[in-house]
DNA sequence: ATGATAAAAGACAGACCTGTCTATCTATAA
DNA sequence: TTATAGATAGACAGGTCTGTCTTTTATCAT
């Protein structure tokens, strides 16, 4: 486990969420991580091999930080709340520069662009994930609520990287909650 | 009137659209439409000018397709879904990739960069067209209701960036009459 | 027909890109 | 102590980027 690595794709992918995987040269990297060019290309293969590093790593924090959402709670309704609870708390924060794999799919929309790739698995979860609480809650058209969410949830994380920390997503916990409470007949 | 300068506009703005800003240069631009990089710095201060061109061309047409779902109908609430349902046509579309005021802001994250200005300005008028429908409909929670309308509408044109034609989005006509019918308590 | 305008083709500059390489230094382990 | 591994700094190659410039050709109005 070395910590160059993580050092490396600490850094890198601070810069590629800032300011986009395009915009952000190796040269740049290796500048702000203070380590040699050399070192950089002996622990990932490519740049492309960097950025694909950097999207498994977010996942593995997304779904970190997914289930620490829902873990408090004991049914799927409060689960799915708390997500969109917890979603509204994210997009508020200075340092979220909206999503990580929309940026990647947005920059690389070649489905078969390693990045691309890894973005679309994240994406194709996370419906899963909605749908089962969709489902699981009952819901009276389970998965067109699902759809509801996650379409407002990706939109919730353009409109950071539109807006910044001010976006029309402050409310987003609030909006679940209404659909939520309109989809089981509330 | 210049055709000439209509024809770089067209060939650069389906090059944005579809590959994104950064990943088209000035040369694929020259080659794609047969004319010469002179003619193209008579026309275009700079790229950047000339993405700018292209944003502001966009706006134009995307206000044309506003108005042209909504003026068949006589009242907000018509209005409203009609909008919703030529998205969810359009975004159903093999030619839409996505949203280009989207893909500027996700690429020129820098609110200073002028191509993110114009994106800008295009999505602060549509919050604000909504949230007009909205009121102008009665809704119990007006703000909240085009708020959440705004992100389905973005969620669904990042959605179309990142699954291509068939998305998640592909019933954005129903999920929002759902939510109106939800908001004006049908 | 002639002068003016604009376009085409492409060389060119200077910067930046990714990725490879060499040479040197340092730390650790046998 | 000495060998090995990994780090650093940075030159370098080959390509691409934006933007400028020159030269030649075509078009158009007078």
């Amino acid at each position: 486990m070395s910590s160059v690595r993580e050092k490396i794709l600490d850094v890198a992918g601070n810069l590629f969420f800032q300011y986009g995987y395009r915009a952000i040269g190796i040269d740049m990297i290796i500048a702000e991580s203070q380590i040699a060019k050399a070192t950089l290309y002996r622990h990932f293969k490519s740049k492309d091999d960097l950025i694909v590093a950097y999207l498994e790593e977010m996942n593995r924090q997304f779904w970190a930080w997914f289930d620490g959402a829902t873990t408090p709670h004991d049914n799927p309704k409060d689960q799915l709340i708390a997500v969109f609870d917890a979603l509204q708390k994210l997009v508020s924060t200075p340092t979220c520069y909206g999503c990580p794999f929309l940026i990647a799919a947005s920059e690389f929309p070649d489905p078969t662009h390693p990045g691309h790739e890894v973005a679309r698995r994240n994406k194709e979860l996370v419906q899963a994930r909605l749908s089962a609480l969709c489902h699981a809650m009952g819901a009276k058209n389970a998965d067109a609520l699902a759809n509801q969410l996650y379409l407002m949830m990706d939109g919730a994380f353009i409109a950071v990287r539109m807006y910044g920390v001010n976006n029309p997503a402050n409310g987003v916990g609030e909006f679940a909650r209404q659909m939520v409470a309109c989809a089981i007949g509330a």
